[in-house]
Order: C-alpha cells, then structure tokens, then sequence
DNA sequence: CGCCCGACCGAACGATCGTTCGCCTGCAGA
DNA sequence: TCTGCAGGCGAACGATCGTTCGGTCGGGCG
C-alpha cells in the first residue's frame, strides 16, 4: 500500500574494479549494508522484510542472497560499523589526555561527528530492543562506551569542573540522550557538522539560557 | 527461545465490578492497553506477537481477541494515552501564562513528569516509524505539539532569555531530544520524579558545567 | 431448577515472513 | 568457438503472523 519503492538500481555498479583473484562479488562488498540500514531506519528492522531491502538493492529476493547471508548478518555489519566509530573515538589521544572535562568535551563533539557521518548505523544501533542474540551483543557493547562517559562525568564533576549536587550517572545519561537524540532529527546537508557540534557542546555544558559566553568553545 | 514469560495473571481481576447493562468486558477495560504497551515496549511493536500479548494478559490468544479488536486498535489506544497527556500539559494555564521563558520551563518540567506517569505509552509514541495509518496519525499530532515548543523557544529566544545566536528550531530539537531520551533510561521508582524534573530542568537551561547558580530553578 | 450468555478455548484461515532450490543467461578466459 | 561460473531469476519451502470460527464451560437470574 501507498508503494514507496525507490526507482531501483541504487548506486552505480563498480565499473571495471575487482580485479582481485578472490573477486567474490562484483556488486558490492557493504554498499549493500549501507542500503539495508537505511531502509532498516525508514520501516523499523523487524517490519523491513528481504523483499524491501532487495528492491531498494535493485534486484530480486533470490538475488539479493547471493550477495548477503541473511538479515540479521546484515544488521550486524551496520553494527560492527557502527560501534567500530563509536570506539574509535575512545582511542582518540584526545581522549586521554588532559583535564576530565577536557576529555569528555573532546568525546562529545567528536561523538557528534560520528553520529553525523555514520547516522544511519549509530541510529540502528541506538534503536536496538535486544530480540536476538546480535542485537543483545551490540548493547552490550553500547553499555560499555556508556560506562566510559559515566566515568568520566564521575572525574570530571569530582574535580570541580562539573556542576556539583547530582547523580554523576544521571548526568552522563542525560548527557548521552541529549547527544543521541540527533539521530531522530539531524539529516546531512540540513546542517554544516561543525555548527551542530558547537550547537551540541554549548547546550550540553552552558545550557540554554542567555548568559555572558565563559570562554567558548573552541577546543583543539 | 530464551522464554521470558512471565507468570501469567497481569493484574487482579475487578472482583464484583462491572454492575451496569451495558457490561461487555468484565475482565479489563484499559489493562490490557497497559499491558500491551510494556509488552510492546519490550519487544518493539512489530516484533510483539497477539500471542505475546495474550500470553502476558494470562488468557489464550482466541480469547484475547473477546476483548480487544486487535492489534493496531491496541497501539491506536495507548498513543492516545500519550498524546492526551502531552497536549494536557498545553492547556494548563502556567503554559500561557508569564514570559515564554516561564511558560517553556513549566512545560518541560510537566511534560518530564508526563513522561515519568505515562512512561510506556510515551515511549511507544517517540518510537514510531509510520508504518500505519494509525503511526502516522500519532506522529502527526506529535508534530503539533514540537511544533508548540518550537514557537516558544522562538519567543524565548527573541525576548532575551534564551541564547542568541543559534537557530531556535534546532534549540526546540535539542530540548525536546534531552527530554524525551528520559524514556530510554528512567524506570519508576528508581528515582524520585521530583528530583528527576530538577535535574532536567537545570540540566537544559544551565548546562552540566560548573559555575554560581544564576536565580536556581524554584519555579511557580 | 434450567436456561442464557459472557468468558474462554482449540483449531484453522489466508497472508507474509526469511530462506532455499533449480534453472537460465551472458561473458571472461582457454 | 567452447565452456565455466558468477549473477540473477521464479517458485516454492516451512514457520509464524493476525484474525476468525465454532464450540465448551459455568455461574447468575428468571
């Protein structure tokens, strides 16, 4: 109903590359991926059907199996994507290096970033309800870069430089919601990536209320 | 796999209620919304099955069926839930009353403890993808309402008292994004609801970062 | 006491799901 | 030119979905 199918062929196929012995696939290594994610953001995962994701990939069901193992093998990938990002950012010098609040400013707005240039993986993963066992493995995950940031609020707040009085877990959830909630609204193009990340820091630590700027936001 | 049933028996049954002619249903008018709301919560939407959904209510899934007209007539129940709390808050009179500023913190402050009262039929209306008529319906009139906090944060940001400088829709995004992400962490009772609009509040308008507390949040 | 009806149930419906199978085709390399 | 095979296809599989149907049960009321 109310048929909203693309007019296939998404992307363009590789030209003449895949020159390699082990060529296995010459449509696509993870541009299927990318494909699946999206449509796994616009209909939800579990109401996407193999049908959707092979239409939108611009050939048929049985087709599209010769190039994937499955659906839950595809929403792994975008996945594996999408946390490798996320954790990178913890590898970042940046992100050990300097004052707690430092560090947790340098992870917010490279966050973002991430957030940003890997939205439609970072939003699968942000809307993962743990059904089967990758799903459950990829929150485990979540919660570790989760405790990460609630360490680092903990640091930062007991060295003076967050707002005292709160739940140091509180905090790092609300923190973590505000920069999450992009997902549902930010669209690329819509917006240049560097003034939504000093968008987000400055709500984030100076809130929105008019005040006289302490000493802005340009860090690094 | 992995059954996670509870024991069956939700609720207690209304022991000589339902005393009126017109007596259809004894066994529950708007508890197996309830229900069926968590259920949904815990599983997504789509992945929920009327037998998951029976099987919570403690009843077969036929017999299910005597009480409720199906599964979208049960989402439609439980958004309206949400959405009729929501657009109360917009009544009150502290919502126009006093400068945009004021009405804006009174009705963040509500709609957190809407959020906390209604927990799981807010939290199945943010989750909506629009699959149905009834999802698109619901994501209409939440539209309407962002639409609502968008105008006042325009106001409060043209009066002086919001931070100048930065575009008001995004602001409205930001705000509502630091609210509504309360649904994917706070469970009832594991902090008091009064504490919880405390930190929200400061934590919107003021930030996280340390600094003299400007006039302190004592509102109405 | 006997009937009536709401509550409840087992079984089955057509539809759609993820996945597999057998077959066709066009072209790269011998 | 012949051939192998990756890429693509239609059809069908078992499972599960939301929903319906016919029937049983039991307690309140005439």
């Amino acid at each position: 109903m109310t048929g909203t199918r693309p007019p296939t062929h998404e992307g363009e196929r590789p030209a003449g590359g895949g020159r390699e012995r082990r060529a296995r696939q010459a449509y696509d290594p993870s541009s299927l991926v990318e494909v699946a994610a999206r449509v796994f953001n616009e209909r939800g995962y579990d109401a996407t059907s193999m049908e959707d994701l092979s239409a939108a990939a611009g050939i048929t069901k049985s087709s599209f199996y010769h190039h994937v193992r499955g659906k839950e093998a595809l929403l792994r990938a975008a996945l594996e994507r999408a946390l490798d990002g996320l954790f990178g950012i913890l590898d970042e010098p940046a992100a050990s290096t300097g004052s707690p609040l430092t560090r947790l400013r340098h992870i917010v707005r490279r966050q973002v970033e991430v957030l940003a240039a890997e939205l439609p993986h970072v939003t699968l993963l942000l809307r993962l309800r743990g059904n089967t066992e990758t799903e459950r493995w990829a929150l485990e995950r979540r919660r570790e870069f989760d405790a990460t940031i609630t360490r680092l609020v903990r640091d930062a707040q007991v060295a003076g430089e967050l707002r005292a009085g709160s739940d140091p877990a509180v905090d790092a959830r609300l923190l973590s919601g505000l920069v999450n909630s992009l997902v549902e609204w930010y669209r690329p193009g819509r917006m240049a990536v560097d003034a939504l990340v000093a968008e987000v820091d400055r709500m984030a630590f100076e809130g929105l209320r008019a005040q006289v700027p302490a000493d802005d936001g340009r860090a690094s």
